[in-house]
DNA sequence: GCTCTTTTTTATCATTTGTAAAAAGCAGGC
DNA sequence: GCCTGCTTTTTACAAATGATAAAAAAGAGC
């Protein structure tokens, strides 16, 4: 998937504004298990997926757990970084070879005071994320193990395919055993 | 709290920008239990709080589950119907008499297209409230149901003053009977 | 095709959480 | 005071999920 399009997909911008994000943009590769970004960093690099597919993943308590997964369109970013310049939480890892494009946060933050077109851009992209967060979160409150399970299964059924079982399982907030009783109930 | 400093706190804006975002708005006042936004219209009004509380609340296979708490100086949005103009999933009511600030969220958005200050301070909004909704749910996710209630004992003790156990509960996405289990034991 | 490693499934038991119903606590109206 | 309705707590039992260990299956490298 090429930026542009990419870019088009969140909200399509002016010529003239497009053309300034994607010079600033530049086209990177990287194998399976590649730490994209580290969780107790300051980071400033910001990522569209072209190809390829990662997940976010905080150490808690000494375990890694999972609670994202970015594929071709998607955006990666740690939003305490991103937004607070602080530390962010979270490790981005490759889970395939990947081709994205990467970003300065802070040129992009420039670009936000410069051109109003960006800055909506930038508005939305944010306003889109936080819905997709916020139905997930509804989700996982008030959804059982199962529930979840299936609709992963409708909505993104290549992740099952692409994405081993203890990451799904972590994603969806439970154990692998838990995960595989599940699925054990569809056969 | 004045809309001046509760505009002030999401992100400072020379006074131009900020004027026109005051001239926007009206103050309101609304008795406890009134319903400010509705599951299932597209809404176009956004309230900032100035005094009081509210929940918002989504209608999920029959029961009202309740998975955000306003305050002084929060802001109350249907982010469906202010991104997308669709249909929002939640309805949002005071549980307190309460001072709130109403603006017209298509007017806002005319705004965002004609000032740039403003299109910052919703982009850096809508980052913020992200980042807190992510937060929340890794700690959904992640944390027991004990763990999460002492975060919210310590984060915002005063919520437990003002809001009865039962939308608590239904918040840290456990049942009534759980928590007063789990309140039994620090006793 | 074989070996080694990683991933997934199965089995068992312990713990947590849910459901339903009853009891206790509290506040307002008369 | 004393109903009445609403909220919170308690109890008993059922269901879901977790922890641990071990077996089975799948993949990677040679």
């Amino acid at each position: 998937m090429e930026l542009s399009q990419i870019l088009d997909n969140i909200y399509p911008m002016p010529e003239a504004s497009k053309l300034r994000l994607l010079q600033l943009a530049r086209r990177v590769h990287y194998p399976k298990g590649h730490l994209l970004l580290r969780a107790g960093k300051i980071e400033t690099s910001l990522y569209f997926i072209s190809k390829g597919i990662v997940r976010a993943y905080a150490p808690v308590n000494g375990q890694d757990l999972t609670f994202w997964f970015g594929k071709e369109g998607q955006t990666v970013v740690s939003m305490r970084s991103y937004v607070e310049h602080k530390a962010g939480y979270e490790n981005i890892e490759t889970l395939e070879d990947c081709e994205l494009f990467e970003l300065n946060t802070i040129e992009l933050g420039r670009l936000f005071h410069k051109d109003i077109e960006i800055a909506n851009w930038g508005r939305i992209f944010a306003e889109r994320e936080l819905i997709q967060t916020e139905e997930r979160l509804i989700s996982q409150q008030f959804h059982s193990a199962t529930e979840r399970y299936r609709a992963l299964m409708e909505d993104h059924p290549d992740l099952l395919q692409r994405v081993q079982l203890g990451y799904i399982a972590s994603y969806l907030g439970i154990t692998q055993v838990s995960l595989s009783r599940i699925r054990a109930e569809f056969k």
